[in-house]
Formats: C-alpha cells, structure tokens, sequence
DNA sequence: GTCTATAGCAGGATAGAC
DNA sequence: GTCTATCCTGCTATAGAC
C-alpha cells in the first residue's frame, strides 16, 4: 500500500510523528495531531483504529528495513570492525535522517510503555546484529572490554549521544566546530578507539 | 526544612519520582501518586501547588548539589584527564544511585515540555564543567576531537548510556559480565580512550 | 492538616448524517 | 471517506466540612 505525502493517512501519520517526537505519546492528543494534519478527528479511528494504532502505524512506515540492508552489506558486516564501523554510522544516520522517530524510540526506551512491545520488535534485528559483531571481536582479540553488556550499553550510548543536541545546543556555543555530516564518522571513530581498537 | 521519610510530603514526592520516572510526567496522574503514597489526592495542591511543582520539588530533594562537590574535588577538576574521569564516575554513579531521578532528566531532555526550564537549571552547573574540561584538554593536546559539541555529546551519551540498561537488559543475557558497580570505571575508561588519550 | 464532594475541562472514541 | 455532535471517562484543582 503505497501513501502519497498528501494522502490522509499520511499526512496523519506525518503529523502524529512529529508531534509525538516533540512531546511524547501521553503527552499528545488526537485532536492536536489532526489539527496539525488538517484532517477530521473521527477519521485517526476510521482509519487506524485509534492513537495506538497510529503509534504502530508509523514504526511500520517509517522505520528502515534492517534485512534489506544486512544483506547488501553482508561482506563489511562479515569483520567485527569494519561491521561495527558500519552500523555505528548507519544507527547515526538513521537517528538524523529519521529523528523524530529516533526521538521517539528515545523515549520510549527509558518508559515502561505497552508501547514497549512494538518499538522492540524493530529494534531488535539491529541489537542483535551488534552484540554479535561485539562479541566476535572480542573472540578476535581486537575489542577490549570486560563485559558485553556494557560495552553494548556504550557504543549504544554513543549512537544516540547527539539526540540530545538540541538540548544542548541552545546553550553550548559551537556554530562552527560541529557538523551533522561528519558525526557519523566521528562516533564510530570514538567508538573504535573507546573499545580499545588500536590503528596502525 | 527536613523531611523524614514517613511525612505525607516525602511520600508523595517519592511515589512521584517513582511513577514519573517509569511512565513519565504526562503519563503519571495525580490519583495515582497520591494512592501509592497512602495520602490523599487534595493534598498534593495544599503541600506542592500542583502537579508541576511536584515535579520541582523532587529535583530541589534529590539532584545532588554540585557546588559542593566541585569545592571538595578542587584539585582534581584542575586537571582534563583526571577531571573529566572523576566527572564521568560521577556522572554514572548519580544515574545508577538516583536511577529514577535521571530517568526523569533522560525523558525531559528529548522532550520539548515546559518543565525543561527546571530541568536544565540543575544540569547547568555541571555541563559547563564538562564543557570547560575538555576544552582545555583539547588546548592541553591530551584530547583528540574536531569539535567540541561532539565530544560533549559522545562523552554525555556514555555517561547515560546505561539508562537503557533495563529494556537491553530484559533481551541480553549476560548476567555474569555486567556488574553495575564497575561500570562507572569502566565508562570513564572508554571515554578516555575514545577522546585518544594515551597511556603509559 | 486532612478529608469528601464536586466543579470544570480535556481526553479518546463512535453513531449516524451526508 | 468524511463530517458533526455527543458520550463517557478521567484528569487537575478546590471549596468547605472536620
């Protein structure tokens, strides 16, 4: 099924997220979302069936397909450091490509939501994935760390550092020095070097 | 004003920093926390004001003060290396010690809510630390980064990284590895090393 | 200081007209 | 498919009794 920008479900899908990513899913009402969308109210039931679903909805629709991605990269993905190297920057990618649903994986991370469920299931193809590149280049000899988890937790930590940017931003003076394009690469360096990667 | 534990005002801001903390401000109801904290729904208005000043009044209880610490920590704090590991420790030690109270700050700071104001007046002090640290570092030429809001964000995104301990938690299993104790250490050395500090 | 009762409003959802 | 009108529930806050 295929949506056009101007198409109502799209534009309250495109509503909804930009309004969740910017004051939560509690925190936002129907009504808001469809004002905002210049569509009638009864219509997010009518053709979703309700807030819940619209929250579903828009992981479906605009979270990337890991697969797809996994498997055009199957060679880099195949070496712990140019794998993690790679994911790293695409998870950066993704969460400024795509940052209000990045923002609002955020959120949910650290809510206990029975939203949980649905943002987990698209999380999880792409955790798994880095788990495994961290623990085979431990195997290897070339990552450094003590326990999985929490170099897991790091290089996460990492990835989604600069969600808070506009937080940050308002008050840290840095016009110059910080550039969106490079920080992909800038946070995969990090945390190459933060798991003990050493560069010939 | 002290408050001991079993005082009506104590519960309530303690059952709130629990409930905000777990489904968020606009997701947590007055009802609630007063039905947690054995008290009742008229009283939050008489002690607090409100449902806002709730929200004040726990991080005027519970986030630690700063000033005091940076006086005790003087020498320390001269030096970017030392400093900024001593903050990092510091830093990951609040959030596990004060885990609800920095679920609160982590979900207000991807938020655009009104309550960001209270937010950030608690987090200034210690950002400009952070800020001021690896600023000299980099002058010092013991930091390695392009630029400095980068930096920030790597080495704040570690530094909360762990809060997404309990959702990660629940999917991997590594029950050995993982010890909460010597995570802040183990946070404070990667981001040593991800800023290309060299040791001896 | 604490309680009950209630005001007053905003939320999500839907029945039924078009 | 879209709209209006309305239902019902749950919210915060407070007046007034104790």
């Amino acid at each position: 099924m295929e949506l056009n920008d101007n198409d109502v479900k799209k534009r309250i899908l495109l509503s909804a997220k930009r309004l969740f990513a910017k004051q939560g899913y509690e925190g936002t009402s129907v009504r808001q979302i469809c004002e905002e969308a210049n569509a009638n109210i009864a219509l997010v039931s009518y053709h979703f069936g309700g807030k819940e679903k619209v929250f579903e909805a828009i992981f479906e629709n605009f979270f990337p397909g890991s697969e797809e991605a996994f498997n055009r990269y199957a060679i880099e993905l195949s070496d712990p450091v140019q794998g993690l190297k790679l994911i790293v920057r695409e998870i950066v990618s993704f969460t400024i490509n795509e940052k209000e649903l990045s923002d609002i994986v955020q959120q949910e991370l650290t809510l206990q939501s029975p939203r949980m469920e649905t943002v987990h299931a698209f999380l999880n193809p792409v955790w798994i994935r880095v788990k495994d590149l961290l623990k085979r280049g431990k195997d290897d000899g070339v990552f450094h760390f003590d326990s999985i988890t929490a170099a897991f937790l790091t290089v996460m930590g990492v990835a989604l550092s600069h969600k808070k940017f506009r937080a940050v931003n308002v008050w840290l003076e840095d016009k110059n020095g910080f550039n969106p394009e490079n920080y992909p690469d800038q946070a995969a360096q990090f945390v190459l070097q933060g798991l003990g990667v050493t560069f010939s």
